[in-house]
DNA sequence: CGAATTTGACCAGCGC
DNA sequence: GCGCTGGTCAAATTCG
């Protein structure tokens, strides 16, 4: 998915023209400061994705790859560690896709929650043997009977890295999703959560194929969105309608 | 007051 | 059989 914007040059012959060009500069200069911002983002999403490939690195996880938001997610196709016990609950003997999902915190949260767009409802605590923070146990309480479980547990090499184990399949759709990772589609940022900007913009510098997947990845996460697709969707019809006013009134 | 969280108890698998 | 360990239950507690 590649995404542009584009501004329309067609301006008015009749007259105007030093407005026009007077809006098109300010236009020109707010997507400038628009990108540094952007570049600045995206650059932090690099760096958090080197520190994160170094840690899998030594860990050897083969499978894993990192996603958006500094989040790093293993294979979902395949058991990443065995069930030594057969669930007191599932004596189907299906075997419950589980994936791994590795969430950067600040040092200083100490909590074990991580926002993924579902409800859950922790049920356990425990401190494991290998790791010295505790593991807590969450079930999906979204849908009644939705099956998945969720082990989210402090990384033993970071402390500062939470790891999800998700088991099972949810049966719904997420809650929204923006709300849920803190995603603003507004021009104000929330500080609740990691917030995920788009480069609109195509910039100077040649961007690395590793940049291009992290953009893809938060457009078509963005797009999946039915909030942000509204959310966009508004934004884009406000703004027609002040580019018409303007252009009415000039 | 109902829902969510905490936390100790309990259960079952595994290795010795 | 016994102890260790991970996972779950459920009563108590907290919170909105």
């Amino acid at each position: 998915m590649e995404l542009t914007s584009s501004l329309d040059l067609n301006v008015d012959p009749s007259g105007h023209m030093d407005v026009a060009v007077e809006m098109l500069m300010e236009e020109l200069h707010r997507l400038n400061s628009e990108n540094k911002k952007l570049s600045e983002a995206l650059r932090h999403l690099c760096e958090s994705y080197n520190s994160l490939k170094k840690q899998l690195k030594r860990k050897d996880s083969s499978n894993c790859n990192i996603n958006l938001f500094g989040i790093s997610e293993c294979s979902t196709s395949q058991e990443l560690e065995p069930c030594k016990r057969p669930c007191r609950e599932n004596t189907n003997f299906t075997t419950p896709k589980i994936s791994k999902v590795l969430v950067r915190t600040a040092p200083s949260d100490t909590g074990l929650y991580v926002m993924d767009g579902y409800q859950w409802r922790k049920y356990g605590q425990k401190v494991t043997r290998d790791n010295p923070s505790p593991r807590a146990y969450f079930k999906c309480s979204f849908a009644p009977n939705c099956p998945v479980k969720k082990k989210v547990q402090r990384s033993v090499d970071d402390p500062g890295v939470l790891v999800a184990t998700y088991e099972g399949e949810h049966n719904h759709s997420p809650r929204g999703f923006s709300e849920s990772l803190g995603v603003s589609t507004s021009p104000i940022a929330r500080n609740t959560g990691p917030t995920v900007t788009l480069d609109l913009v195509p910039s100077s510098d040649v961007q690395s194929s590793t940049q291009q997947l992290l953009v893809q990845q938060m457009a078509t996460c963005l797009t999946r969105d039915p909030n942000f697709r509204a959310a966009l969707a508004t934004a884009i019809s406000e703004k027609n309608l002040v580019l018409d006013n303007t252009s009415s009134n000039i």
